[in-house]
DNA sequence: GAAAAATCATGGAT
DNA sequence: CATCCATGATTTTT
C-alpha cells in the first residue's frame, strides 16, 4: 500500500533506478522494531504512588535520574491496559503507571492521511512538477529508501488508531486552504516518510519511548535537525508558493511526536534521563521531543501528582524565555512570572489566575519539589531566535503577588537553584562578560593567537599547568596550495552576482550538488555528503553568498585551552547549531614530490582527507559513491595552520569533516558541528582510519573518556 | 507586527 | 463513571 502511494504521490519516482535499491546496505538502526501494543493510548492513571511515604524533597538525589525502573510492562498489565475498564484492578503498584502518563499521540496521521489524499495528490503533482525539480534529484533517491523500507513504518503506524486531533485540524485546513496546498502536505509527509525510511528508523520502542537516555536524546536531536533542514530547504525551494511549510521547527516536530520518535514521554520531576544540565537547544519542539518540557508553548510544565487520595498539580519544568518581566539578575536566583494575563488579540491584560500552571508552581513551593529551569535567551548567531539552556533543578522558595506594568496582578515565583549542579546558565553570564571586558578570563595567555589573521579573535587559554603555549607555528587561515592546482578539467563556474539563490537551476554550483544549495539560509549544512560543491575564486557571486560557508571565517569565538591530558585543545565561548560551520583545516598542502619531506617522522599535525571515519547516525550514507573527493588530500599544519590544528580526536565526536570543492581544484576539509554544542565544551573530531594500503602511523592512547572509546587512535 | 502553529488539560457530552 | 470530543490556553516563530 505505501509502495503504491510513492508512486502516486510522486510521478517521477517511476524513473528510479531500481538497481540502488540492492545497493542500500542495511543502516545502524538504534532500536529493534517493536509494534507498539494496541493498548498503549489507553493507559490511564491507577491508585498507588511511591511519592507517599518520601519526604517532599523529593524521592532521589539531585542529579540521579528517575524513579522508575525500567520496567518492561507485566503481560498481566499489558493485557489489563489492553481493557481499559480491567484498571482498576491492577493490583500492584507498579512504579511506571503510577503518574498520570500523558495519552502518546503517535497516530497514524501520516499514513492514513496520506493514503486518503493521495488520489487528489496525483493531479496536484503534476501541477507543481517544475518547481519540484528543485529538490527533486534527492526526493527520488530517498524514494527509493521508501519503497524498500516503508514496511516497517506502515505496520507500526497502523496499529495505533487515527488521530483525531489530526483529522481535526484538517477539517479547519480544508475550509480554508485550496486543494491543492492540502495535497502539498502529502508532498510533505511523503518527504518526510521517505526522510526518516532512509535511516531505516521505525519508531521508538515503547521503552524508548517512555524513558530517555543519552543515546536516544542525542539521536532524536539529530533527526530533528535533520529534517527540520530538508523541510526548510524545500520551503526555499519552493518561493513560487510560499508558506508551503511556514513553520519548519513546528512541522518537522509533530511528524516525529506523531511517529513516537521522541522520548522521556513520561512525564518526571526533577531530572531526565539523557539530559544534562548546560544542554542546549534552539526550538521549543526540541524540548518538547526529548520530554524536558512537554507544552509546545506555554512556559509552565505540571504534573497532577496523587497523595493519597488527593490528586494536586506540581510543576516540573518552566521556560523562562523573556515573554514577561522575569528577574534573572543572579545567575542563581530566578523570580519567574506566573503565566496568563498576557494581551491577547481580542482581550486586554488582565489578572492572572491562580490555576493551571499557575496554582502547580504554588503546589510545588509548597510541597518543595525541584523544578527544572530552562532559560531562553537570545541567539545572537541569528537575528531571530532564540537558544534555551537547561539549567537543571530548582526549588521555589516563596511567590506573592504584584502589579505588573500594565497594573494588573502577576504571580511571582523565585526559585533557587539547587547546589552542586555543573554551570550552565552563570557560565553563560561569565561569558557575556569576557566578550564585552568587564571581567576577564582567567588563564589568558594571548587574546588573539591568529594576531588578526581571523575575523575574530581566537584566545589561548591556560588554567591547569604551567605551560605557556603551543610550538610556534604560522597562522594561516586558510588551506594554501603551494602549487598551482592543475587544471585537468576547466572550472565549471557561477554567474550569480547576487549570490547563488536556492531556486536558481541555471546555477552551475547548484547544479553540482544534485539540484540544491548544500546550506540552510542560516548557513548551516544540511546533511553530511561524501562531498559538496561550494563556488569559488572564478565564480561572479560575492563573498557572503550562501554556497561560500566555509570561505565566510570563524563565526563562533573560539579559545584554544590548556586540555588535563590531551595537550591543547579547542572549544567554543559561543554556543554551535547542529550542522553549523566551525572551521576548516588550514596548512599546506603536501602533494607528492613534497611528501618525502615531511615524512612519517611528523605524523602530528597532518589531515589526511583519505581516512574514512565511522559514519554517524545523521549520516545516511548514499550509495550513490561518484561524488568521492576528486584527488587525494593531505595537508599539513605542521609549520603553519589555524585552529583545526588542536582539535583532538574523540570516538564520540561533537564535530565532523566534510571534503568541499571549491569550483574543480580546490579541495578543503570543512569542519561542522554534528549536534548542538554549548559553551566551553571541547570540540573534537573522529580523526577516523587509514585507507587500507597505506601504512598505518602509531597509534596513540585514546583519552575521550567516552563509552564507546575505541581506546587508541592515529 | 500579525498570524499561525501544536500540545495538553479541561470540561462538557455521550 | 469512563470515554470521547471539542475547545481553550499558552507563546513561539517567521
Amino acid at each position: 500500500m505505501e509502495q503504491g502511494l510513492g508512486s502516486e504521490s510522486i510521478p517521477a519516482s517511476g524513473s528510479v533506478d531500481k538497481s540502488r535499491v540492492l545497493n542500500v546496505r542495511p543502516l545502524r538502526s538504534l532500536v529493534p522494531i517493536f509494534p507498539s501494543p494496541p493498548g498503549m493510548s489507553s493507559i490511564s492513571s491507577p491508585q498507588a504512588s511511591p511519592f507517599v511515604c518520601v519526604p517532599p524533597t523529593g524521592p532521589f538525589p539531585p542529579g540521579v535520574a528517575p524513579f522508575f525502573p525500567f520496567v518492561i510492562p507485566t503481560e498481566s498489565q499489558r493485557s489489563a491496559e489492553r481493557n481499559p475498564y480491567g484498571n482498576n484492578s491492577i493490583p500492584s503498584p507498579v512504579p511506571i503507571t503510577s503518574f498520570r502518563t500523558p495519552t502518546p499521540h503517535y497516530s497514524g496521521a501520516a499514513n492514513g492521511n496520506t493514503s486518503r489524499k493521495s488520489s487528489r495528490s496525483r493531479t496536484a503533482g503534476v501541477q507543481s512538477q517544475p518547481e519540484d525539480d528543485g529538490y527533486s534529484d534527492s526526493q527520488n533517491q530517498s524514494d527509493t529508501y521508501l519503497s524498500s523500507f516503508s514496511m516497517h513504518v506502515t505496520s507500526a503506524e497502523n496499529t495505533s488508531k487515527l488521530g483525531r486531533k489530526k483529522g481535526n485540524s484538517q477539517r479547519k485546513t480544508k475550509s480554508v486552504r485550496e486543494d491543492n496546498t492540502s495535497a502539498r502536505d502529502v508532498d510533505i509527509e511523503s518527504v518526510a516518510n521517505d526522510f526518516l525510511t532512509s535511516f531505516n528508523l521505525s519508531g521508538f520502542d515503547t521503552i524508548r519511548r517512555a524513558d530517555g537516555d543519552n543515546e536516544s536524546v542525542t539521536y532524536i536531536l539529530m533527526i530533528y535537525s535533520l529534517l527540520r533542514r530538508r523541510l526548510t530547504q524545500i520551503e526555499d525551494s519552493k518561493d513560487a508558493t510560499p508558506g508551503v511549510t511556514r513553520r519548519p521547527d513546528l512541522r518537522a516536530g509533530t511528524i516525529l511526536m506523531n511517529k513516537g520518535i521522541r522520548t522521556n514521554v513520561t512525564k518526571r520531576v526533577g531530572a531526565v534521563p539523557g539530559i544534562e544540565v548546560g544542554d542546549i537547544f534552539f526550538f521549543r519542539m526540541e524540548l518538547c521531543l526529548v520530554g524536558l518540557h512537554a507544552p509546545s508553548m506555554a512556559g509552565i510544565d505540571y504534573m497532577s501528582l496523587k497523595i493519597s487520595l488527593d490528586e494536586e498539580p506540581v510543576a516540573v519544568s518552566i521556560v523562562s524565555s523573556g515573554s514577561y518581566e522575569d528577574n534573572v539578575e543572579d545567575g542563581d536566583i530566578l523570580i519567574y512570572s506566573g503565566q496568563g494575563g498576557l494581551l491577547r488579540r481580542d482581550k486586554n491584560v488582565t489578572d492572572q489566575k491562580l490555576e493551571r500552571g499557575n496554582l502547580a508552581l504554588e503546589k510545588s513551593l509548597h510541597r518543595g519539589n525541584e523544578v527544572r529551569v530552562i532559560r531562553g535567551m537570545k541567539d545572537e548567531a541569528s537575528q531571530s531566535g532564540k537558544v534555551y539552556v537547561y539549567d537543571g533543578l530548582y526549588k521555589i522558595q516563596e511567590s506573592w503577588v504584584e502589579k505588573g506594568k500594565s497594573g494588573c496582578n502577576v504571580f511571582k515565583y523565585k526559585l533557587i537553584r539547587a547546589a552542586g549542579q555543573p554551570e550552565a546558565f552563570t557560565l553563560w553570564k561569565s561569558i557575556q562578560q569576557w566578550k564585552q571586558g568587564t571581567t576577564s578570563r582567567v588563564g589568558v595567555i594571548l587574546p588573539d593567537l591568529t594576531s588578526g589573521a581571523e575575523s575574530l579573535p581566537v584566545s589561548l587559554v591556560n588554567d591547569v599547568d604551567h605551560e605557556k603555549g603551543p610550538a610556534y607555528f604560522i597562522y594561516l587561515p586558510s588551506l594554501k596550495y603551494l602549487k598551482p592546482a592543475d587544471s585537468r578539467q576547466p572550472s565549471l563556474s557561477c554567474t550569480c552576482r547576487g549570490g547563488c539563490q536556492p531556486g536558481d537551476l541555471n546555477c552551475h554550483c547548484i547544479q553540482k550538488n544534485g539540484g540544491a544549495l548544500p546550506y540552510t539560509s542560516l548557513g548551516v549544512l544540511l546533511s553530511y555528503k561524501s562531498l559538496i560543491y561550494e563556488c569559488g575564486p572564478s565564480c561572479l557571486c560575492p563573498p557572503n553568498c550562501r554556497n561560500r560557508i566555509s570561505q565566510a571565517g570563524l563565526k563562533v569565538r573560539l579559545e584554544v585551552f590548556r586540555t588535563k591530558d590531551k595537550g591543547w585543545g579547542l572549544r567554543s565561548w559561543d554556543p554551535i547549531r547542529a550542522g553549523a560551520f566551525i572551521c576548516e583545516y588550514a596548512g599546506e598542502v603536501i602533494d607528492k614530490s613534497t611528501e618525502k619531506e615531511f615524512g612519517s617522522e611528523t605524523e602530528d599535525y597532518i589531515f589526511d582527507a583519505t581516512r574514512t571515519f565511522e559514519p554517524l547516525e545523521i549520516m545516511p550514507e548514499n550509495s550513490d559513491d561518484s561524488q568521492k573527493i576528486p584527488f587525494p588530500l593531505v595537508i599539513s599544519a605542521k609549520n603553519g595552520g589555524n585552529v583545526a590544528r588542536f582539535m583532538n580526536h574523540s570516538c564520540t565526536p561533537k564535530v565532523y569533516w566534510q571534503p568541499v570543492l571549491r569550483e574543480e581544484s580546490y579541495l578543503h576539509i570543512a569542519f561542522f558541528a554534528i549536534s548542538h554544542i554549548p559553551p566551553m565544551q571541547e570540540l573534537t573530531y573522529d580523526y577516523g582510519t587509514v585507507r587500507s594500503g597505506k601504512a598505518e602511523p602509531r597509534r596513540k592512547k585514546c583519552r575521550c573518556e567516552s563509552p564507546k572509546c575505541r581506546g587508541y587512535f592515529y
